[in-house]
RNA sequence: GGAGGCUUCGCCUAGUCUGGUCUAUGGCGCCGCACUGCUAAUGCGGUUUGGGUCUUAAAGCCCAUCCCGGGUUCGAAUCCCGGAGCCUCCGCCA
């Protein structure tokens, strides 16, 4: 959520990040009149209830006709306070709701516009020169390395299983992705893939992409679309004594998505499934240093899918494509031979204090005051690197080149049928 | 699944039976100051968090906060109900 303070100081400040989302400014005086009327609420409250403290105290030393004299008045009184307590507390469910409808401040820089408007930073590395390159599905397949029809027997559309070196490719992008975070300097994590409804809710993604997520009503759990979220919980509700440093943390956890409206997209292979794996970077600085922090994270994505040998180009997304938690997200996407077009295969977004100002997560900082920390999290190796992998290293006959940096955990330099 | 115990301002802890003087005790840690010819000891002071109000700002004042949510009451850390977490024992499974 966005910080009440710099609304009010400068409304138009969010007025103008709305308008670059192609979203809703009327939002903007909403929040700022229910903001108003909390306050309003609150004082009336709290005058309220200080005379009845005030009175409260005198009970114990009263006595005879001036005892039932102050104890006529306090009943009274008490029935005041309640009902303004009640006014307060539909103030502030109102303030809630209208702030949850204003996503994050766009961060100057960013394009304006929509899913389209992205504008492409660079791009890297060569595409490969293939004649009539085989799709992932084909090569997975033949190599034995991917399953899909035994996944949908078992599980439905979307599923699928990673046999013998898929498996073990699979492993070693994760691991390769891991090995460097850790050489980095992050803290490896395995998270729980199981939280609970305000975990999900403190994360932003109960409202928006509430469809996309898989809840087990029998327990109000929901399985996560991300390690982000168990990372971004972990710290909520903390006071991080130092944030000299951004605290960085790699987790790496299956995920789960429902992937609701995108039935006969990317139906093909692996490329939009249910479950996959992920190591996710996750970062928690100082808000005055997250934009550099952000340019990290994505030289750490790039890094790795050089390590890959993946051709790719690196895109600043679209304020309108944001999503609500970031202001501003670059995506990498690596090219598909078989597509002829670009896959996105990380992403990586600066979500600033608005997703720490909903899970309270701060610090300690200079001066000694609490301030809330900046989040970062941005994709690491993902199973979908698979799909570019075996596309860009194919061979005619169907086999697929190893990069070097995989070889240590896949054990050979050529994948054969 | 069953029974019991616990949860207090960073950590430990008093207070809960017997509701008001709890504006929450003490210790540790931390911060500041004083003193001593150095970082030790001692003394004094400060030290939950959030919100409101006022202010250029600070200070001040007010409200909330004793795991969470309800209730009883003029008044709840304290009594009642519900829930969560942790611990112990029993059962079950491994």
């Amino acid at each position: 959520m966005i910080d009440l303070r710099l609304l009010r100081e400068d409304p138009d400040l969010v007025r103008a990040s709305q308008r670059t989302r192609g979203a809703s400014e009327s939002a903007v005086d909403t929040l700022l009149s229910a903001d108003a009327t909390r306050r309003e609420s609150v004082a009336a409250f709290e005058a309220l209830r200080a005379e009845q403290k005030q009175l409260g105290k005198q009970m114990p030393k009263a006595s005879g006709d001036e005892r039932a004299a102050l104890i006529a008045r306090t009943k009274a009184l008490s029935d005041e306070v309640k009902a303004a307590e009640e006014t307060v507390r539909a103030a502030e469910a109102a303030l809630t709701e209208a702030q949850l409808a204003i996503p994050n401040i766009v961060q100057e820089g960013a394009p304006a516009g929509g899913e389209d408007d992205y504008v492409v930073l660079r791009e890297v590395g060569t595409k490969p020169d293939l004649a009539e390159p085989k799709d992932h599905l084909q090569l997975g397949e033949g190599l034995g390395a991917l399953d899909m029809e035994r996944g949908a027997k078992v599980s439905g559309s979307r599923f699928y299983f990673l046999t013998g070196i898929g498996a073990m490719l699979q492993l070693g992008i994760l691991q390769l992705g891991l090995q460097q975070a850790v050489e980095y300097g992050f803290t490896p994590v395995i998270p729980p893939v199981l939280v609970k409804p305000e975990t999900m809710r403190g994360t932003g993604f109960l409202g928006e992409h509430a469809s996309e997520v898989y809840h087990l009503p029998a327990d109000d759990l929901y399985l996560v679309g991300t390690s982000e979220v168990a990372l971004a919980g972990f710290h909520a509700g903390e006071i991080l004594s130092s944030l000299d440093e951004p605290m960085r943390y790699a987790g790496w956890s299956s995920c789960f998505r429902r992937e609701a409206g995108s039935y006969g997209k990317d139906t093909r292979g692996i490329v939009r499934v249910h479950q996959f794996d992920k190591v996710e970077m996750f970062s928690y600085c100082r808000p005055e240093l997250a934009a550099e922090e952000h340019l990290r994270l994505l030289a750490w994505e790039e890094e790795l899918l050089a390590k890959l040998e993946l051709p790719y180009r690196v895109i600043d997304v679209a304020a309108g494509d944001l999503g609500s938690s970031a202001a501003r997200k670059f995506d990498c996407e690596a090219w598909v031979p078989s597509q002829g077009r670009y896959l996105e295969v990380t992403s990586t977004s600066n979500c600033t204090t608005f997703q720490a100002r909903r899970l309270n997560v701060r610090y300690r900082d200079a001066d000694g005051k609490n301030q809330f920390a900046a989040t970062l999290n941005g994709t690491l190796a993902t199973t979908r690197m698979l799909v570019p992998v075996l596309e860009n290293h194919q061979q005619p006959d169907g086999s697929v080149r190893v990069p070097k940096a995989l070889q240590p955990f896949v054990g050979r330099d050529v994948l054969s049928p």
